[in-house]
DNA sequence: GTTACTGCAAAAACTTTGCATTATT
DNA sequence: AATAATGCAAAGTTTTTGCAGTAAC
């Protein structure tokens, strides 16, 4: 057994992303976590944010900057997200199609796939109409 | 007129980048020009990668790990990759269908698409048997 | 002789790690 | 008391920036 448990700090860090419905750094996190007055270190944000990986509890990908981000998502199963680069706000993608396409797209050039990233970015809703 | 020019180690990166099959990072870009003595800064690296974006001449995607790797592509429109998370070897993808995908896809979630990412991980033909 | 490029060092930004201290059980 | 979690500081990485010196035109 590899998997470390969930802590004191595990839970409200938890809390803290599932309430939020933005993609969330850890240094935002931790800013975030002082500004409620835990007296938490960065490192144990990112520790804990681990945790959480490991479990699947969160979800993390990179932003456009390169940082990695995490959210709390409803699919539990592989996905993807449109993220809204003005105000951060992001939606689940729940096309199964795009699955079946990276495959055959590896395969035809020889692939074996393993993996893969799709992100689109772009403007939400509400950020398109100033 | 913003574009600064290519300059002398400018067009030895270039003809570096051209020469490999592989994406490269800046990192590794530099460490090969030391080895062909070339005595060459890490900056000038940097700069002169971000000048060999600016004028469309080599392309650019962030690694698994997160880094910025970059490599002369084929196709000079818009374009996505499989890449080789053994060997490094990448081949472009040709299928437009896919912008389509995720233009639509954006849309029907109430985004305005501006930009995306698609990556596809895994193992060429010759990393698949060892 | 100006202007532009480069090297070096320093800094910035994100993340990880080591270790002494503190909390948990 | 033993075990695990935490805070702090230090270090690791990648990338950027400032500035004096050098090359290019």
């Amino acid at each position: 057994m590899n998997k470390k448990k969930l802590t004191r700090y595990g839970s409200i860090i938890l809390n803290l992303i599932s309430e939020n419905d933005v993609f969330l750094s850890a240094q935002e996190i931790y800013l975030k976590m002082r500004e409620l007055s835990y007296p938490v270190g960065l490192a144990t944000i990112y520790r804990q944010l681990q945790v959480l990986l490991d479990n699947h509890l969160i979800d993390a990908i990179k932003s456009e900057s390169g940082e990695v981000i995490y959210k709390q998502c409803k699919k539990t199963s592989h996905h993807h997200h449109v993220i809204c680069i003005k105000c951060g706000k992001s939606q689940e993608i729940l096309e199964p199609e795009i699955e079946l396409w990276t495959r055959r797209v590896a395969k035809k050039l020889g692939y074996l796939p393993m993996n893969h990233t799709i992100e689109i970015f772009g403007h939400c809703q509400q950020c398109q109409t100033p």
